[in-house]
DNA sequence: CCTCCATCCTGTGGGC
DNA sequence: TGCCCACAGGATGGAG
């Protein structure tokens, strides 16, 4: 139930037709914890009525919509957060904390029970210390001897590092699992005590696990998980090798999957695979 | 700078 | 059935 990049992307494919060169005439912010880092919903408000999106981009986990008005609009669904497009007259679900209405009379909604998502609109200033996110993992993914110069030295788990946005923006705690089995690397491992071979095995893993995750239109946990615009979910999930298979068997080899937890965060990894 | 940890929330599912 | 607890896919800021 929670977006990683897939799920944003898939997302923002869905948001685009119904964005791009609208007009957003009518713009509420109904939770104080939705707008972060010193905006007020009403900042929010203000810079986004009588906006037009040009364009809707999309950087790790966050969706950007490049306004006419210079600012940029930003969201981040966090934990629980779910997009939906429909009319202005149909009933709100409960915690909708944001909505805005197209001039084509579609309204998007922000759905987030957890409250850790949120809705910003910044300046070209503020956008530049919004977030130190780090390249895109799907289109913008560096090269093996850049990550090599990345974990020299780290002591941190790979698992962490491979969350770390700054570092490399749009695995989540499913997908670096993912990764991490396709590329025979146990979560455990401090990320500086990778050979290059293995670095190089773990970035070619990402590529072909997201555009699965993308092709699959995301995963989903339940069909509540994240509603796309048309009420579709998510497919990725039937495909998972290791994330939330504690006690099962690997498909390849056989052996049970392990679950330890990684800096706070479950991880599960087959332990002959993955050394 | 790096690592680790707590924290922000509500909902759900399992065990009893 | 109801209650309680553990846990949830994220990001951040502070302590050390």
């Amino acid at each position: 139930m929670v977006p990683e990049l897939p799920e944003v992307e898939t997302i923002r494919r869905h948001l685009e037709p119904v964005v791009t060169g609208r007009r957003m005439v009518r713009v509420e912010v109904n939770h104080p914890r939705t707008t972060r880092r010193n905006i007020h919903p009403q900042d929010v408000v203000d810079r986004l009525t009588g906006a037009v999106v040009e364009e809707l981009r999309r950087r790790g986990k966050f969706l950007f919509g490049l306004l006419d008005n210079g600012m940029t609009w930003v969201t981040h669904l966090g934990m629980s957060g779910r997009i939906s497009v429909t009319s202005p007259l149909a009933a709100r679900p409960k915690h909708t904390h944001f909505a805005a209405e197209t001039d084509r009379e579609d309204e998007i909604r922000l759905i987030d029970p957890r409250t850790f998502g949120f809705v910003a609109v910044v300046t070209p200033d503020e956008l530049a210390t919004f977030t130190g996110l780090g390249p895109d993992a799907f289109t913008d993914l560096p090269r093996s001897r850049s990550l090599a110069n990345s974990l020299a030295g780290r002591t941190a788990p790979i698992k962490s590092l491979l969350l770390d946005q700054r570092l490399l923006a749009g695995l989540g705690n499913i997908y670096a699992d993912e990764v991490l089995n396709r590329a025979g690397v146990r979560p455990t491992r401090p990320g500086g005590a990778l050979n290059y071979e293995e670095i190089a095995r773990l970035r070619r893993a990402i590529k072909p696990i997201l555009s699965a995750g993308v092709a699959a239109g995301g995963t989903s946990l339940d069909d509540l998980a994240y509603s796309l615009p048309d009420g579709e979910a998510g497919g990725y999930l039937q495909r998972l090798r290791v994330y939330g298979r504690e006690g099962d068997h690997c498909r390849r080899c056989g052996t049970v999957i392990k679950r330890v937890v990684v800096g706070g965060r479950s991880s599960f990894y087959c332990p002959t695979c993955q050394t």
